[in-house]
DNA sequence: ACCTGAACACCGTTCAAGT
DNA sequence: ACCTGAACACCGTTCAAGT
């Protein structure tokens, strides 16, 4: 069936896909290719027009700059990893969700997905806030509402109020991201970072409790 | 007074500093600037040379390609943060140096040296372990060296073995370093991030204390 | 709206050559 | 041992021009 183009020109190469409306996405997918195999100080948006098989020029309809397009990279990977979380802590979830099974599968979610995106989880990182490319502050605003949501389901049962889930939240986010970190540079193994894990939610959840009261807000 | 040369080359320019000796000295040091100023990003080889008044290809003698420059800004980053650490904990160990006192002074001066080198702290620890450079790996086991004295002291008291210390060392090292990138990424504000390892402390110690024995080696 | 292609100013890296 | 300077292959970015 012929594709309805959006630009008043009926063009007859749109079954050879000669990229019209999805050079964008193509980018992107070329792009995580080259994240994973060979890092982010890689990425060439002239490379990847040249392998997309349009001029060096054409990338910049959908990427401004070089930035935007790491931009797009991050602002994808919170929600796959936030993905990632979701899919992971499913089994825990229907086992009844409390105690530390959920967030020792979403600590271990989150570092296997650092394991396997090291470049991704880099440039995720590494994105500032500022210059707020709205889309991508929301993104991360996404996976950080995930983890809220899965650290008041965890600790349901306690009397935590919504400070004190916050706080956890970022503390056990921060955790998993800095053992991720001594995992990807290699100063840890894989198994003892998920240890690690293991033991931070055991010692947060058993902390937690019992201090709570002499933190301030 | 006449420096002597190791070059058996007694040039008279040695007064104007005519970057002999000491021209790895002063590509570092601008590059520290640059790395304070505009980030990692904008580090050039090329400039840096420009601006130390040499031709392009001198930096080569000192720094065989750009990784190598960035390496060893990590590798003094490393010995910088550790010698802050010492810095910082000093006044909790004239104290006795037992408790949180000394852990929180500690991860709070990570927290000050990665809000005021950002992007120090980022080639840090994106400084990959492969590929050995033996000197920044030795860089950075010296820095995990000294917080793991600081942990042995704070906790001396309590009977813990060596290998738990070491796990709660790369915890709290990991938790610092967690926090810090959701400073500098603007996710949350300095105080805040203090306030979040003040509670990561005194949830580490007391968790440490509470559910030590179940933990796996 | 999306893409082309020339132009510009910058890189990192290599390497013969100088001192 | 350390530095010069040409050479090479590659960038990001801009912008008039095409369809």
């Amino acid at each position: 069936v012929a594709r309805s183009t959006q630009n008043g020109y009926s063009s007859g190469v749109d079954k050879k896909t000669f990229h019209h409306g999805n050079l964008r996405a193509e980018l992107l997918e070329r792009a995580e290719a080259v994240l994973r195999a060979r890092g982010a100080e890689e990425l060439s948006l002239r490379e990847l027009a040249r392998e997309a098989g349009v001029s060096h020029g054409a990338p910049r309809s959908h990427f401004p700059d070089r930035r935007a397009l790491l931009d797009a990279l991050a602002e994808r990977g919170f929600y796959r990893l936030a993905d990632a979380i979701d899919a992971a802590v499913r089994p825990a979830l229907d086992d009844g969700g409390a105690g530390t099974g959920l967030l020792r599968a979403a600590a271990g979610a989150y570092l296997d997905f650092a394991t396997g995106n090291p470049a991704l989880i880099g440039i995720m990182v590494a994105s500032k806030t500022e210059e707020p490319s709205i889309a991508l502050q929301y993104a991360g605003t996404h996976l950080l509402s995930t983890m809220t949501a899965l650290v008041t389901t965890a600790l349901g049962k306690q009397g935590h109020d919504a400070a004190q889930i916050a706080r956890l939240t970022l503390l056990l986010s921060a955790t998993a991201q800095g053992v991720s970190a001594l995992v990807v540079s290699g100063r840890i193994e894989v198994a003892q970072g998920h240890l690690l894990l293991d033991d931070a939610v055991r010692i947060f959840v058993a902390g937690a409790v019992a201090v709570d009261g002499s933190v301030a807000g």
